[in-house]
DNA sequence: AGGAAATCTTAAGGTTCTCTTAAGCAAAGC
DNA sequence: GCTTTGCTTAAGAGAACCTTAAGATTTCCT
């Protein structure tokens, strides 16, 4: 209860009838009417779960769960006309945490923004603690999410935007073994069809930003046959 | 590593039919066939997530679900026959995390347990807190499941990670008796021909890293014409 | 005690996996 | 339009692992 929902569809009363019920089960309700407008809601207050329609002027929906998730662990439902198995899986792939076909009842929307609360906070009190957290440090490495930087011995390390992402995705559980597959989908967000050359080629490149010595390297470790571990101690 | 999927189901081609589906998308199946036995499964081993039919003997769906809310925080999707709202919304509310009406399509049970998987690991670190139980300790071994590592007296043991395999099938049920078949068909997912050498080969090569002494297995014993089982207490 | 069956162990060759480098392509910036 | 940057793909090399085969050992039955 009191929770701040984003609902972004370009038809009007899907808007209002959502809020109507949503509003009625305690929650705060922001408004918006494109994708564009729906991205700068997220980026300049804050939202603890947004409700999405796929087929909206500016950003659609597809490609608007795809930007939120480069920057945001915010629950996302995603709403849409198509009932196609296949648009779910690609919108359940992109990123987001569920997905319903319209037309829909307002209070099975309701019960699932409800779940997926539960599980954000409630069974997983990640994110009201870790705030904290916004520096990773391993070794002689600095992670820092707020700035988007690494440095080892203070110096800072040019990392691309990708080469950024994987490290941090490596940093963020050290010790956890993460497969290619997990990376790949993770990052890029699409479906894994096995080619495991472009993440080997970007391990490979943050092993020659990071390591003293590439070929023997201390902190990213190949887990043969598994995937990449980033060492707890180095 | 995929990870282990609970299958709850009394109709076993359903069971069946999505085992197929999560072991290709690389997730390991546990299957149970009324709700006493899935209680007992997820109670008795770790879990991940577990996908629970409603209509199912012994306990039903919907208790089942009430029961792994009392004692775990594992994601739950619920499958059901009943497509009215108000079934939905009850199994929403009781704690499930997701509810899917039958006839279902496999593709998008994989890409909703994907999408929970990743809330309940990938975004939300909370359960580096529960990754304390994913350690199996027996004697003097340690065999961690995050970082796909095998301790003995606290120093790693160098596992191919078929070695790994093969033991923490064996590791995660002590006491079972596991035949060659069943250890080829679970990790290489193919129809075992009756060549059995490749298996004793890895066996053999286990218990050289494990063992004080290889010829007096104290961990991983043979059992004369059925297989191999590890040992609870050493 | 001997024979048969099951299991274990070792070595070798082939296969698989991983890494690295380079090149081409696309996008962004000037 | 050109340059720069970053990414993906392709290809080759090297290392590690697996499977197979063969001989040895152990266990069980007659």
């Amino acid at each position: 209860m009191g929770n701040t929902i984003l609902i972004a569809d370009d038809e009007k009363e899907i808007v209002e009838l959502l809020s109507l019920y949503l509003v009625k089960d305690g929650h705060r309700v922001i408004e918006a009417f494109d994708g564009l407008e729906a991205w700068d809601k997220i980026n300049s207050m804050h939202i603890d779960l947004a409700v999405i329609d796929v087929m909206m002027p500016g950003i659609d929906g597809y490609n608007l769960v795809r930007k939120i998730r480069e920057k945001h662990n915010t629950p996302v439902i995603i709403l849409s006309a198509r009932s196609d198995d296949s648009d779910k899986i690609l919108g359940l792939g992109l990123g987001a945490d569920d997905y319903m076909a319209k037309p829909f009842n307002p209070l099975e929307v309701v019960a699932r923004v409800q779940a997926q609360l539960r599980r954000f906070y409630t069974f997983n009190s990640t994110s009201k603690k870790e705030h904290k957290a916004e520096t990773i440090e391993i070794g002689r490495l600095k992670l820092d999410k707020t700035s988007c930087a690494v440095y080892k011995d203070g110096q800072e390390v040019q990392l691309t935007s990708i080469e950024y992402k994987v490290l941090a995705l490596l940093m963020e559980q050290p010790g956890r073994v993460y497969t290619k597959s997990q990376i790949f989908e993770y990052i890029w967000g699409e479906y894994f069809d096995g080619d495991d050359n472009t993440v080997m080629v970007h391990i490979s490149k943050i092993r020659d930003k990071i390591e003293d010595d590439p070929k023997e390297p201390k902190y990213l470790k190949t887990i043969r046959g598994l995937g990449y571990r980033f060492e707890k101690k180095v």
